[in-house]
DNA sequence: CCGCATCCGAGTGGATACTG
DNA sequence: CAGTATCCACTCGGATGCGG
C-alpha cells in the first residue's frame, strides 16, 4: 500500500479552514444571527448578545465586512449612526450551519444515547 | 414586527457549537485525516503532521477518543505500542467537511472572483 | 451613538527533558 | 515507543476610559 500524499489533503483543507475561520470562534455566529434577525446598529447588536464587549464586536464586524457577510453604512446625522445589514452571500451560510447542527444533534445521540426530540431548527 | 427570541437561537446553536468544537482548532482535522489515511501510532501521526508537538497531539487524541471519533488500543509487548483507529461514527463527519469545503471554495470565488478550477476533493 | 486605545490576567501552545 | 512535566513566550479577550 503506497503512502498517501498528505500534502494534497492539506490543500484540500484550505477552503475548509477558510470556512471555519469565518464561522468559528466564540461570537461570529451569534453576531451574524443577530444581524439576520434584524438588529442593525452597533449598540443594538451589542445588547442582543450578553457578555460581548465592544472591542470584540468591533473586530468581528470588521472581519465580517471584509468577508462580505455584512455591509456597513454610516448614516449622516448626529450623533453618528452606523447600520449593518446582511448580504445575500451571507445567507448561503445557512445551509452549512444546518449541516453542522444536524451533525451535532446526531453526535449527542451517539455519545449520550439521548433520544429526546426537540425542535431546534435554526430560525432566522 | 415582534422582537424575535434570541434565546431560542442560542439553544439551536448548541449542537452547532459542539460540532465546531470537535472539528475546529488548528489540528483536529489534520489529525483525524491522518488517522483516516491509515496512520495508526503516536509517532506515526506526529511525524505526518509538521509542527505538531507531542503535548498537543496527546491532548487532541484524548479529546477525539472522548468524542468517539477514534479508538485507542494499547498493544502488549515492549516497548509499548498504541494504536489509534477511526470509528464509523467519525466517518459521518466527511459529509460535513465536504460542505465546509464547498462553501469555502465558493466563498473564495465570491471574494476574489477567482474562477480557476482545481480538483481539490477530499481524498480519504 | 460608534468604536478605538490601554491595561492586564488567564489560557494556549511551543520547546525541551524526562519516565515507564 | 508513548506519553507526561516543566518552563516560558505569546495571544486573546475582558474591563475601562476616552475621542469623534
Amino acid at each position: 500500500m503506497k503512502k498517501k500524499e498528505h500534502k494534497e489533503c492539506m490543500s484540500a483543507l484550505l477552503p475548509v479552514r477558510d470556512t471555519l475561520d469565518i464561522i468559528g470562534g466564540k461570537w461570529k455566529l451569534l453576531i451574524l444571527i443577530s444581524i439576520w434577525e434584524g438588529n442593525k446598529h452597533f449598540r443594538e447588536i451589542e445588547r442582543s448578545i450578553p457578555k460581548l464587549s465592544t472591542k470584540v464586536l468591533s473586530k468581528e464586524l470588521k472581519d465580517m465586512e471584509e468577508n462580505q457577510l455584512i455591509i456597513r453604512t454610516v448614516l449622516n446625522g448626529f450623533p453618528v449612526r452606523t447600520q449593518y445589514t446582511p448580504t445575500e452571500h451571507s445567507k448561503t451560510l445557512k445551509k452549512v450551519i444546518l449541516e453542522l447542527q444536524n451533525w451535532g444533534i446526531n453526535h449527542r445521540k451517539e455519545i449520550f444515547g439521548d433520544t429526546s426530540e426537540k425542535d431546534n431548527s435554526i430560525r432566522v
